[in-house]
DNA sequence: TGTACATCAGTGAACGCGCGTTCACTGATGTAC
DNA sequence: TGTACATCAGTGAACGCGCGTTCACTGATGTAC
């Protein structure tokens, strides 16, 4: 038809194009199926019958259940790396540094509510390799927390100790506001906004002990 | 043989305290294997090997493994409002408040490390009946801890929503530690008293702002 | 105290079901000439 | 361009397995008289 090395039908896709597209639809079952139930409870043939082949074709893809999981870790790392590096360009006036982290938290969750629900869950509940995987991505979070922290007035003179431990404070807060923002996507946008709210207070109560704290 | 009512040996239990005991063994084995592999992947014919019963024979105690999965939460709560009573008598000097509550969060949860473990998985993790359960378990938590707090200087002008926000802060870093002390507790008496002491110092630096705090 | 009957925790077999995995296969897509 | 052969994503049947649940039962424990 044309001058392109391939021979087939240009509207048609390829044969490896049509791989990656079924290996897609398997990845997408997995973490609707397993944002219902949990990873625990995935199963093969089920993941299949979403994604409309047959059990073993599977098998073409992942060599089983745990190797699939480790891709969806992967993707849900993904969006999280993308939230964090939103969250620390530009660097906001310090002013604004609470409105803006709970903003791009919100945000992040509500386009990738199933990546959240995921990490969440299986942060404590599921797989130790899994389990291990996302405290270990926390850590480095709460790293680079520390990093922009030290810029702020009173925290200049902080121990690195110290530092840690507020950035601990912090990231755990949002933490903990994940699984509230995911049950408040369910009620709507006010109880959304009350959600994020409430992360405010809360950061703003903590740094408002950071001038009174003494190393 | 005696004047007692039950005319059978009295080194025998009676088929009352039999039952009572298989019970104890099921709930005893599925804390275990919960603990092991979580409650999603409980299952009842394994439950009742472990326990030395036949599968049947389980549905003379519970309806269902969900069933016997509440009276798992209700005792890791029974477990977690007896550190609560512990926690709040005596009343403690103000001062010592944060030392006191800490230190009772690292007792219980070395004295029963299977509840609290079970607690932290499925509070995130497991069936939404388990879940709903321990959030409400936890809400009420809060609900009492807001009372206490009311009693303290600057505090006991604060709204009510305030309170809640405050107790919400507090529970939320208590329920972090968790995790933290369960890992901590492998690895020796030095790891447990480092993270009981970042304990004490986030709560610290909580309570700092509160003199701070315009509602 | 002794006997006759009731209770009921636990048994063991049976059931239908969904599971993960294997296998020889099909037929569209891709390649060599 | 046309033909002959190779590749390989996906098929469909089959397998053995552990599961939850049911059922009629057993026999020790408990009760009434």
């Amino acid at each position: 038809m044309s001058g392109i090395t391939k021979e087939h039908a240009s509207t048609e896709r390829t044969r490896a194009e049509r791989k990656v597209e079924t290996r897609r639809r398997l990845l997408d079952a997995a973490l609707e199926l397993v944002d219902e139930r949990g990873f625990a409870a995935l199963s093969l043939r089920e993941l299949t019958r979403k994604a409309g082949i047959t059990p073993a074709a599977f098998y073409r893809h992942f060599a089983n259940t745990d190797e699939l999981g480790l891709v969806l870790v992967d993707e849900a790392f993904g969006t999280l790396g993308a939230m964090l590096r939103d969250a620390r360009t530009p660097p906001s006036p310090d002013a604004q540094l609470i409105d803006r982290s709970v903003e791009v938290l919100v945000r992040h969750v509500r386009s990738h509510p199933a990546h959240f629900r995921f990490l969440t869950r299986e942060m404590s509940g599921g797989h130790s390799t899994v389990r291990q995987a996302i405290r270990k991505e926390l850590q480095l979070f709460r790293s680079e927390l520390a990093v922009d922290l030290a810029r702020l007035p009173y925290v200049q003179q902080w121990p690195t100790d110290d530092l840690y431990l507020l950035a601990d404070l912090i990231v755990q807060t949002m933490v903990a506001t994940v699984p509230d923002l995911l049950e408040a996507e369910d009620q709507g946008p006010d109880a959304v906004e009350r959600v994020a709210r409430d992360a405010r207070r809360k950061l703003l109560l903590i740094v408002l002990g950071i001038p009174h704290w003494s190393p």
